[in-house]
DNA sequence: CCAATGTCAGAATAACTGATATGG
DNA sequence: CCCATATCAGTTCTTCTGACATTG
């Protein structure tokens, strides 16, 4: 809860909030996906996703089409100007980060990444689509 | 975001919420404390621990009587019964525990939380007041 | 007079739950 | 016919802010 606040507060300093940033980052790791796909990866609920979208559409950080093979879809799409604006988001991130973290040594930094990374993967594995 | 999610519906089994069993355990594990402290303690908004308070006390789980040496404050007293139903919520939450952290072996669970443990210590000492 | 405390009221988010229209 | 998708409307829950009266 510590985190989340300190990188809530870090990220209102650019005007962006946390779901703004997971769905950028979701784009630039995985690439375009559709919205009920981006839902599943970042886990904001597809009605909420709705909203995020938009601005970040307003914004011009992302591009939403209609999927010409599935016309149900939305492509979202990082633009330019949203890889921009994530890179600086990250360094936003990366600077709550290190002051969250500043207790341990980089080794341990590593460490906790990397419990906390299966952690999270094994979660997912388990309870994809229950949510 | 997951842990707090599976804690919460683990502690709801019992009809509790996420700050009833913050307050119960800070009581338990630092004693007796003003409202003022265990909003400190707790992280919750002192505005906010009123209700959570009042709850508490409607089950009988805590006392609240006004601090003779100093009026403004209510000293705030776990009862056997509070004790009881801590030793309840505790067993869910180690299980929700297990559960997050099936991926680990103990030893990792350990150091996960050794890790966790100092970085919480730390930002309590940098941050105290400043929320 | 200023600071701390407990309390209340209400705003601002955030999380969650349908329902609906449309296309596969 | 059933399932998935995007969207909308609306509820509930939580977090957060600001005031106020009381006491030190």
């Amino acid at each position: 809860m510590q985190a989340d606040r300190l990188v809530a507060a870090g990220l209102a300093a650019a005007g962006a909030r946390k779901w703004h940033y997971a769905v950028l980052a979701a784009l630039d790791e995985f690439g375009p996906a559709s919205q009920a796909l981006l839902s599943r990866r970042s886990r904001i609920y597809r009605s909420d996703l709705v909203a995020v979208l938009n601005e970040l559409s307003d914004q011009g950080h992302i591009e939403r089409i209609t999927d010409t093979r599935d016309q149900r879809r939305n492509v979202i799409t990082l633009t330019a100007r949203g890889s921009k604006h994530l890179q600086r988001l990250d360094l936003l991130v990366t600077q709550v980060q290190d002051d969250l973290l500043a207790a341990l040594l980089p080794d341990e930094r590593v460490q906790l990444n990397a419990l906390l990374a299966r952690v999270l993967e094994d979660l997912g594995e388990r309870y994809d689509g229950n949510w």
